[in-house]
DNA sequence: CGCACTCGGTTCAACCAACGAACCGAACCT
DNA sequence: AGGTTCGGTTCGTTGGTTGAACCGAGTGCG
């Protein structure tokens, strides 16, 4: 069910971006791939989560699979989970910095709420600067070595209300990337 | 004229990614700003380059301009050109990262046509690795030190069609970026 | 077993965005 | 004045998104 997400005129564009964006530029891709480096794998928790039309999520999770992103296996009888193939972990500084960028232009000073700690850092870790680097020991470590944690409540200014779905409440703890949600 | 492009129920999204895909990831945005890091800042131009439909490049850069990321401003009279904003500069990261996934992942073997080369570089320059690195001095330059070219005829391998309006013409040659076109 | 419930979808109708062709107005050329 | 280029807007058609309803396999429970 291969489709050509951007229309017949990408493939005339003479562009990686423009093939990348041809798997990842529809709406609601890049969020679902971020939710799977969450560690979100379910399709009822990338819905909980996202608030994302049932046919849509559908969609682009047969698209992603199709297209080698992310790979669908089973777990229980009858019950498949997806998760990011190789290709799709390799996606994770794109994803990052285009969050980074985010962070600084689009929502108010001091960032979001959301950081990520080097766990697996021999200097003992600290939060990623923008680069993606780790400030203690100067490397770009890989997602499966990272933690991320939303902000302590009294570093929040309360300008957006909270998600209360099981996702968003699992992702306010230490969690490590990756790792499947409790 | 505000418009959320997706959707209401992104401003529950708690997230920086959500932020930034609320203005950059609407179908042509991102290769508009490809665009513009190559110097494209004229509408024609960008329509030529892009064959996208005038009322769809006259909304993306209507947004953009609203966003901060692009600036609009004469350039003979009732001739407007659009140039990035110091926001949108910031977006060279997140761009170059997400092309060379493209690289990667979705051309065939040996990557893309496009390279990047430090033209500023103290050690004399070379071409840009996966990371934005540059293998000759070791930093990571900012866009308007680098140079892009296509490959070489012989480099290539015929595998796409080469487009042939002016712009990807211009592009063909060795180019500093952000600097007009002739 | 029979029944309800959950999970992971598919189907359908209404809506909205994208497409492409036609039109338009200002500036410039001759 | 007449024609051309540039940078749009308008408009009808096409196609993707949305949300509600429906569906079938698997599980829990009396």
């Amino acid at each position: 069910m291969w489709r050509v997400p951007l229309g017949r005129d990408y493939d005339r564009q003479d562009c990686a971006l423009a093939r990348a964006l041809e798997v990842l530029g529809e709406r609601w891709t890049l969020l679902v791939l971020r939710d799977c480096f969450f560690g979100v794998r379910r399709f009822g928790d990338l819905r909980a989560h996202l608030d994302i039309p049932r046919a849509v999520l559908s969609d682009r999770l047969a698209t992603l699979v199709d297209a080698g992103v992310l790979e669908r296996r089973p777990y229980a009888p009858g019950r498949d989970e997806y998760v990011l193939t190789a290709d799709g972990l390799d996606l994770w500084p794109a994803l990052f910095t285009l969050a980074r960028w985010g962070d600084r232009h689009r929502v108010g000073p001091g960032g979001g709420r959301r950081r990520f700690r080097h766990a697996d850092c021999p200097a003992g870790g600290a939060d990623l600067t923008t680069g993606g680097l780790c400030p203690a020991c100067g490397t770009l470590p890989p997602p499966t070595s990272l933690e991320t944690r939303s902000l302590d409540p009294d570093e929040d200014d309360g300008s957006r209300p909270e998600r209360d779905d099981a996702v968003s409440r699992a992702l306010r703890h230490p969690h490590r990337l990756l790792a499947p949600l409790p």
